[in-house]
Formats: structure tokens, C-alpha cells, sequence
DNA sequence: TAAATAGTGTCTCTAAGACATTATTTG
DNA sequence: CAAATAATGTCTTAGAGACACTATTTA
């Protein structure tokens, strides 16, 4: 610890990051919940809870640092995207004391993904989303930083590459047109989400098809796995008068 | 307070909310700074500041209060723009101790506006935005979280009618179109730029013109002056191949 | 060959880009 | 009248929307 002068010496508030960790599988988006302990003292115990928990001042660099650790420690993967969402804090939210999350917003891929419950957390599970929440009542004001990442993951999906992130390494342009759908929850149209999607240079094709009980699909990757695309458009732009 | 219980006695970071207030006038994007209080024991003495300051647990409600509460105090403006732009937390950025900033962001309309310095600050006063920073050395990480917030200004200026918020209360559409001018840094095509604005619906006519040594302009005001519209291009897309 | 999905082509429509033209005021 | 800016019109173009059509595999 630094020194601090008197003039420090005032209440401050409690200080976590959470983690609000979306995936596409079976035909969904799903979250990644865990289950809160039910030790004596624990606020909210037995619900489910965005993964997360207290900056650690003397093991944290950042912020930033401290939300993938708590997440390659939920989920084993680093993630290719991570983002912050905003902060909540004010008196009421944790019933211990004033305090203020730091909510990080996360893309990744379902593939081999072992999950683990960790520290503060009795299980961890994937849960589908309904419309703007998930089927079960949510610990602290997660409910509401849950929807406010999904409005950001909704209206960012609308003009940008996001949903690449959460999909396997290679895929065909079908699926990526899948994982576009379930996000924004419609149809889009075929032939102008290829020509979109190749024009932008987002992805490259790779020397393998993948086969099915049909004409075979071409395999693409990503070309910059690193950062999303930003379209100059938005999809289906609704004409409405 | 509230109770405590025994585990929650570790550290906790300092925590404060900082403002990126800006405006346009003269031209020019501006942007609203501070200047260090120089007491013995105050970190940066003298150097300009984004305006902020501690997080008051005994009286702020929540974070955006707080931001509310010092935007006023600044500037004696209600905004009519302010959202979050995010938080820096980290183990150097403050001298003192292990510190998380929320910085906000916020968009003035710069018309009758006597600025107050207020209590932490000797003087406040607007600075000319010039590329991706000020004409000066800022105090703490506010270099930094100046050019996050031009950044996010300037992206999303290119779909949104945040402009609207830098613009007196009436104003004609050439005022507006030179609002997105200099915050863009590019020009704009008149005509393409009238059809979007009128189609969007974001402003109506009042009975009033501007009077100039020519034509006369027909005066706006925003048809909803909360929350900014999203069109669904932007403007002048590059169609570099 | 039928079924199924991959991938492309055609025609229309919306809104932007470029730029010219008309409109309305003051001096 | 000239000067100056407001406001609109014309023609072209990029890219999306709708939907049909062709291509390539397996059973």
C-alpha cells in the first residue's frame, strides 16, 4: 500500500468487475452464469450471478487485466474480444456496501471450452437467452447489465463483424449468416450478406470444404482475428416512411 | 456506513468520476479543462485537468448523479448529452493510491454559460481541440481519456445526430451542417446532407428565420431533444477498394 | 434422379455523391 | 444591379432487397 495523506481518509466504495460472456450454440445465444455461495454473509446466495469479483488492488494491473483473468479462469480460453460495457455503482446495489462494478462484455467461441465454477462460484452454466434476459432471477442488478450488453451486442451486430467472434475458427459463410441471425433475432438476406461480407475483406478462405449430404461449403477464417469490422451500413435498414 | 463484514476488509481503489465536456464554438471543437489546485499533497499541481473529482458515497445516489452534480457545478448547464465513456483503473495513475476514474462524456450547446471554477479547481476554461489532444500537458491519464472520447465522438458523429446537442436551440441547417463539419474535420455534401437530416425527422421548423446579408435561413429546433437519432449509414462513406 | 444446401445473377429501389440551378435577401 | 448564402433539382452510382436460377454434393 502508498502512503496516503489525511485529505484520503474517506469511505470508499467497493470495487468489482463482471463479466458478461455470450456464445452462440444450438441455435442460440447464451450467457455464462454462475452460481452465487451460500456461505453465511454472501449477498444473493444460490442465484445466478455474471461471473466476476473484487479488483484486486495488489495482484490487478488494470482493470482491464483483472476482467480476462477472471475470465481464462471462468471459461479456460482468452477470449478474442473483450470490451467494456460501462460501470454501475451507487449505494443500494450490493447490500454490504456502496459499490461500483466495472462490467467487461465478451465474445467467444464454443468449441472444446471446459467450463469451470472457480473461487466464488458453486457451478457455471450456459444459459439461453429470452428475449432480453435469461429464464431465472438474477443476483445484484445483473438483470440490468445483462440487457444493457445485449442492447450494445444487438445494435453493434447491426454494423460490425461481431458475431465472427463467436464463431469456430473456420466456418462456412452460412454459418456466420446463422450467428448473425440468432443475435439480431431475423432473417437476413443471402446474397447481400456474402457480398458484404466479402467486400470488406473480413475473411479469407481456407483450402478445405466442409462436407454435408450436399453441395460442400467453402471454409473461410478471419483475416484480422484481432479487431471487428465496421460496415458502413447498417443490415436491413427498415424503410419505414 | 453500513455494516461490514469481516471479508470485506481489504483495500479498496479510490474512486472518482471524471467529465469530457465538449462544444463547439469559433470554429472550432472544444473541449472544457481545469486547472490542479497547487496545495502541498495535491498530485499534477497546476497542470489543466479534465473536471471530475471524488466519488461522495454519504451523498451521490449513483455514478451518473455524481457526473450530473459536477457537470452543473462546472459549467451551470443542464446537458442535455451525457452518457458514460467508460473507466480507467489501474496502480499508477494517481500518486496517492491504487485509483478507478469513470469518465463521462457530455455535449453543450455553448451559449449564455459563465463557467465556475468550483471547489477543486483555480480556473476552468475551453481548449481548442487540435488533432487528437490539447495544446497542453494534461494532468494524470487524461491524455488519454480525452482521445477515447474524441475517438468516440468522431465515430459516432459519422450515424448519429449528436451535433444537434453543440447547436443553440435554434439554428439553421447550415449551422448544424458545420457542426458536423468540424468535429468530422471534412466536408460535408449540402444536399444529401438536408435530405438525411429532414428525413430522419430530428428537427422541425419554427416560424423564424435567420436574418444575414443574403437569404434568410429557416430556423430549427430538435423535434426531440433527449435522446439522439441513429441513421442507418454514415456519412461519405470511403469507397476505397 | 431427388433432395439439399452452396453459390451466383438479375432487376429494383434507396439514398448518397457530384454539381448545377434557382430563390431571396441586403447594400 | 451584384454579392452572398439558402434551398432545390438532376444525373450518376454503390450497395441492399427480393427472388430466381445454377452448381455440386450424397443417398
Amino acid at each position: 500500500m502508498k502512503k496516503k495523506t489525511k485529505d484520503l481518509d474517506f469511505p470508499r466504495p467497493l470495487t468489482t468487475v463482471d463479466l458478461a460472456i455470450f456464445t452462440v450454440a444450438e441455435d442460440a445465444l447464451k450467457v455464462l452464469l454462475v452460481e452465487r455461495p451460500t456461505e453465511p454473509g454472501e449477498p444473493f446466495p444460490g442465484l445466478w450471478a455474471l461471473p466476476g469479483g473484487f479488483v484486486d488492488v495488489d495482484h490487478d494491473m488494470d482493470l482491464e487485466d483483472c476482467a480476462r483473468r477472471k475470465l481464462v479462469e471462468k471459461t479456460g480460453v482468452a477470449s478474442l474480444y473483450l470490451e467494456q460495457l460501462g460501470s454501475w455503482g451507487n449505494a443500494t446495489r450490493d447490500p454490504r456496501d456502496w459499490s461500483v462494478t466495472h462490467a467487461y462484455f465478451s465474445l467467444i467461441a464454443r468449441e472444446p471450452l471446459k467450463l469451470r465454477a472457480g473461487a466464488n462460484a458453486a457451478d457455471a452454466r450456459w444459459f439461453p437467452i429470452v428475449g432480453n434476459t435469461v429464464r431465472t432471477r438474477l443476483a445484484f442488478d445483473h438483470a440490468e447489465i445483462l440487457g444493457t450488453a445485449l442492447q450494445r451486442l444487438r445494435s453493434k451486430v447491426e454494423y460490425t463483424s461481431l458475431p465472427a467472434f463467436m464463431v469456430p475458427k473456420e466456418f462456412t459463410l452460412t454459418e456466420l449468416q446463422h450467428a448473425y441471425e440468432i443475435v439480431l433475432g431475423r432473417p437476413l438476406e443471402k446474397s447481400a450478406f456474402r457480398t458484404r461480407v466479402l467486400a470488406a475483406k473480413l475473411v479469407e478462405p481456407v483450402n478445405k470444404l466442409r462436407q454435408g449430404p450436399n453441395r460442400p461449403a467453402q471454409l473461410f477464417r478471419l483475416k484480422n482475428s484481432r479487431t471487428p469490422v465496421y460496415f458502413a451500413r447498417t443490415f436491413n435498414p427498415r424503410y419505414d416512411k
